[in-house]
DNA sequence: TATTGTTATACTCTATAACTATA
DNA sequence: TATAGTTATAGAGTATAACAATA
């Protein structure tokens, strides 16, 4: 990439799918002391953004198959922390967003993780830390090639 | 963490996971080109290492079940690209290493893998490239906790 | 008694197919 | 005809149990 010598490394998936998986085992208990599975969690993120979404753009937005929340919507609004509104406009839709109690525990469970994760990220020297989180924040949003192919 | 104002950004965890998830979708196509599949290219990765391994060492380092691996070993030795010795020292054990022919088809795929990641990379102004696989270095050899627990 | 390599089995997760009701 | 939500089924991937050989 024309950037003189490069110090030898792994592989970035190498480096960067176990950290991920790291990442997310360190995130089970915290979340399981909030009641919460990690697909409950990222249900609940995925419903911060309003306007609020129907199931299978939830499920398409957080990498889901539409069938794979169903039973996770199911547990959290009978737990009071999401609701499931018919779609006045379209009958076959239900508009899916927060209740009061599921943004508290949004909020607390992921203010929870920020915490470990700060953690992690004290390893680093301030300004590496800053790049980053910066670069992932860059990396993360790229358009990456859809893995079924481009839709039909 | 006494960093000042902090921006907004999603969970570690919720940025890395995809991130990971894109980078080895991205590695398929080229590892099929080169005629392997993901678990062989991580077999020949990790027996890059001197020195040899045996099957449960080699399980432990990539990270998978060591019955997970015997399949993968199998096609691997009859391709020629690995080879298993028996052990003098210890006649259960089995000797891994690579051929001349595995070691230049795992630096074939790795070259071209490498120019993909640089693609990738290449989103990124050049210090905080140089910043970001520096931070992954040091956090992707962090001892993180067993997610079996610590053994009995 | 513990460990290496192996096979067969069970389990977990996810995607697919099929259905109803709407559009 | 196509889509939203749902259920039931099938598939992929992985771990667990059990075994023979050896330590």
């Amino acid at each position: 990439m024309a950037d003189g010598l490069e110090e030898e490394r792994d592989d970035l998936a190498a480096m960067i799918v176990p950290l991920g998986r790291a990442l997310m085992a360190a995130e089970v208990p915290i979340l399981r002391e909030h009641g919460l599975a990690m697909w409950a969690y990222g249900v609940l993120l995925g419903l911060s953004e309003e306007p609020v979404r129907t199931q299978s753009a939830l499920a398409k937005a957080i990498g889901a198959d539409k069938t794979r929340i169903i039973g996770v919507l199911d547990d959290l609004q009978e737990r009071g922390l999401i609701r499931r509104t018919p779609d006045p406009a379209d009958r076959r839709a239900r508009l899916l967003s927060l209740t009061p109690e599921g943004r508290r525990l949004r909020d607390s469970a992921q203010a929870a993780i920020r915490r470990s994760e700060d953690e992690l990220l004290a390893h680093l020297p301030p300004d590496e830390r800053r790049a980053f989180v910066r670069a992932l924040k860059t990396l993360s949003v790229l358009p990456w090639p859809d893995p079924a192919g481009p839709q039909t």
